[in-house]
DNA sequence: CATTCTTTGCGAAAATCTCGCAAGGATTTG
DNA sequence: CAAATCCTTGCGAGATTTTCGCAAAGAATG
């Protein structure tokens, strides 16, 4: 994609918060058409700037109200199972994020489960493994954004 | 908001992915006309179940490449500065997200900043105060999700 | 089994988006 | 510096999508 203008960043500043602003709300909120907007963010959505448009759904209604953030720390004899980690986590629902970071620990998960029983069991299947050498869970209070 | 019945978790299901999905496409996908796909996500939204669509935005070309978690310790003599820390993170916009956490630490911050020399900028501007005890960054080095 | 409440599909009307076109700027070229 | 080229704009028509009223089909209630 070409260079952005700052026309180009106030619509990903504005479609970030709100996604289904209308051609005309743009329009007036940017100072350009409704044509010249939507004509815009049609190419940011195909140059791939926009990679995707996705509905936020309240945790508490899929019944998923315990959040904890997991810091994950594997054995260092075995680079290979970072990858096989990786994908491991990808596949689990109750994974909903997963960062692969420099430091003392390995892995910075944010995993999204019913209740404690569940994180629990959750635990015991997927960190008690040879190639773990310490997790350290942080249950989540609070969150913004 | 009343129940929820398998057509709704399975519109959820759909928009989470892709919120640009037209009446007619999750019609075919659910089963139910057109008009009762939307009218229902109508309802998903006033009801709050759907609490926003956003887009999602490359961090790549908005020119925000890297990454850090930080967990941040605070002094534990003033709770109440806990409540101050949050709402002056969730005005940052390098704070892309913020947990109040259980545990050693305080707080986990995701910050998402162009290259090192802001993010040093950012590490002496904000956490170079009395009442933070300690923070540690964890650099991402990629991530899922 | 009648009543009430909810949700459906249909279809018309409203809103929104897409696209071709001519015009206005900006940049390049000779 | 002007001509040529390229890019983006606003407009407006046409296509697509969403909203909404309505009658009917299902559920739930008593």
């Amino acid at each position: 994609m070409a260079e952005l203008d700052k026309f180009d960043y106030r619509l990903l500043e504005l479609l970030q918060e709100n996604s289904r602003l209308t051609g005309g709300a743009l329009a007036e909120k940017v100072g350009l058409s409704s044509a010249a907007c939507l004509r815009r963010v049609q190419r940011l959505r195909e140059t791939g700037v926009i990679e995707r448009d996705v509905a936020v759904v309240s945790p508490k209604v899929f019944g998923k109200r315990m959040m904890v953030i997991v810091l994950l720390t594997m054995e260092r004899d075995r680079p290979d199972r970072y990858i096989l980690m990786r994908d491991a986590f990808a596949k689990m629902p109750e994974v909903v994020q997963c960062h692969h970071v420099t430091g003392a620990h390995d892995f910075v998960l944010r995993i999204q489960v019913s209740d404690m029983e569940e994180y629990s069991a959750f635990v015991e299947r997927v960190f008690h493994e040879p190639y773990i050498k310490r997790y350290e869970s942080l249950a989540v209070l609070g969150s913004l954004k």
